[in-house]
DNA sequence: GTTAGCACTCCATATCAAAGAGTGCTAACA
DNA sequence: TGTTAGCACTCTTTGATATGGAGTGCTAAC
């Protein structure tokens, strides 16, 4: 069976009123709203069909008809609204506040979920391969050396050594000499054994202090916790009656707490190549992979800071979220970010 | 009328089933659960006692009777139970990870509200007021300076500053000295415009980049956002029927999410003066003063990692909390804290 | 191909009865 | 005088039953 024109119109009306209301369409509702000019009993023969083909189901007899996954999928494909949305607001809230790549990540889901109404997460930029570009350590007391270790992409690492023995000034001069010769450019995996004892034979004596200080940017090199994970509007799944209920939004909602969770969920869709427009992905219930969401969908939105440094925007709400809004807002969201991340180049 | 020992057993037991079950308590169970060998009537004359003097209540007639917030407070105030719980979990767990407060202080919220099954929040350490200890500035290449700030509670900040002009050796190692010996111990209070001016007359032109750095200097000193709260287990709220259909609930699950509304009314609390033994406090209902959290109880403790460093635990679960494990829990924490921020002084 | 009509199904809601838990009161007992 | 057995009463909970409404599928007629 095909799919004709006026089985779409119907299908489609069914798909809005349900976004709207939550609460199966009748075939009544359907005639009346539409401009088909046609009879319920009409109507309820072509929905007899869009249920063979797989768009909608009964929740049980004598009951209207709710969309399918099937149906979900059909409509953020071909039915999307273009409602361009303008987010104005966003870019004049944020401009105090440049710089400070953190706070502007955390607006961002904020911003997000108070227009939206669902939850929301934002994923720091994840750099690929992290490079020592400089080294410093400075004696700050008797006790206390601080390790300045700058990244590649100029992120910072310091930490404050505690040594016992006091080292004397011209140490320090060679070390970072020393340091800075052997280890600049380098990643982690470049970092190995020869180059370590190499660095040892020229520094001498003095192990603790080199030993910790190697452990330090071994450390920073391999961590991956400045992979930072912001989110807001989490209580908003509570809104939604055919979730608020389920044991899966308890589920939910811990793992927005926990937010490496929620990352991982993130990280499991697909990666971006960066070539669609804004590239807006959606994933309708199952296709998110992850259990807990069946009832959920998750829009994301892949953002770029430069060549090479993404992250991830994810929004989450029930399967019958207000598709057209979530990606009018997101790529609204996105042309703004693509100009305030140009202009702090 | 006053409370009798036998009025004080009933109440007791009325509380210790209240808390387990969360069902009113009835005379006849607690006729058949104490060791009194009084009839039902007997206890429901003593119960018609407590409730006139405001200990109990009853939901409806023909119910058992709960326990009011005035013997909540009784209870927590004379019939703690010392159950000397032992976490000793707690030290091996976080061994491995010394140095490093903010993943101490998230382990510290997980590990309770693991433990307790009720939401759980730390407060990072307050600084009172903090000075300059070491400050220096480096050149990174041709258009990045880094400048790191030291302040004198060892926490260390940096930012890389951008410059459209070169910078030669010179001027830095020149402003370096300038800054050190001019600002050193020194507040931000105590930065007024004529130690500003005298900086600048002494490094001459370059006023741009001293412009950046002082800008630097003032936002390191005054920003209060390194005030981290680590908060774990809000889901743990939908565990308990009492709570889990109320409306407040949403809020308080908001409040975890946005993790300074919950520091403020931790905040909002006594002031700890540091004398008492750990300094355990118990907020019952509407003790707590947060409309919110009027079904709610709030445990708190007031950790110390040295002389004029504090920070606060806090634990919020439903009124018919479990005081017992709660206190002993946390009392066992506080102690081993203790050690473990001396060990790392 | 469309539609009116009708029997049918299922849910939601209200109503009612019965069971159970617990109380307060009274009268009797030690 | 304190304690207790007994009993009527209240209120909630639970299950059964009825009723109205929404929606359907099917058939027959247009």
């Amino acid at each position: 069976m095909e799919l004709s024109e006026r089985k779409i119109k119907i299908l489609q009306t069914i798909i809005r009123t349900y976004l709207e209301t939550g609460e199966p369409v009748g075939s009544r509702t359907i005639s009346k709203d539409t401009d088909l000019n046609l009879s319920s009993a009409t109507i309820r023969n072509e929905m007899s069909d869009l249920e063979e083909m797989g768009y909608i189901i009964q929740p049980h007899t004598s009951a209207g008809r709710i969309p399918t996954d099937k149906a979900y999928r059909l409509y953020v494909d071909t039915m999307l609204d273009d409602k361009k949305i303008e987010v104005q607001n966003l870019k004049d809230e944020l401009e105090h506040k440049a710089g400070r790549m953190d706070a502007l990540l955390k607006q961002i889901a904020r911003f997000l979920a108070s227009n939206t109404n669902y939850a929301t997460m934002v994923s720091g930029p994840r750099y690929k391969s992290k490079k020592v570009k400089f080294i410093q350590i400075t004696p700050v007391d008797e006790h206390n050396l601080l390790t300045v270790i700058v990244l590649d992409n100029n992120v910072v690492r310091n930490q404050i050594l505690k040594i016992d023995e006091a080292v004397d000034q011209e140490l320090i001069v060679k070390l970072n000499f020393i340091l800075n010769t052997t280890l600049n450019g380098l990643d982690v995996t470049e970092m190995n054994l020869a180059i370590i004892r190499n660095i040892k034979e020229q520094t001498g004596s003095h192990t603790k202090v080199i030993d910790a200080v190697l452990e330090l940017i071994g450390n920073t090199l391999t961590e991956d916790d400045d992979l930072k994970i912001y989110t807001s509007g989490a209580t908003n799944f509570l809104k939604y009656p055919e979730l608020s209920s389920k044991s899966e939004t308890t589920e939910l909602l811990n793992a927005f707490e926990e937010k490496k969770i929620i990352n991982n969920w993130l990280e499991a869709t697909d990666q971006s190549d960066g070539s669609e427009t804004h590239d807006i992905q959606i994933y309708i219930g199952n296709e998110t992979k992850v259990d807990t969401m069946k009832d959920c969908s998750m829009v994301t939105a892949t953002y770029k800071i430069h060549e090479g440094v993404y992250g991830k925007i994810g929004i989450i709400g029930p399967k019958r979220m207000d598709y057209d809004k979530v990606v009018s807002t997101l790529q609204s969201l996105m042309t703004q970010l693509d100009d305030i991340f140009k202009e702090t180049q």
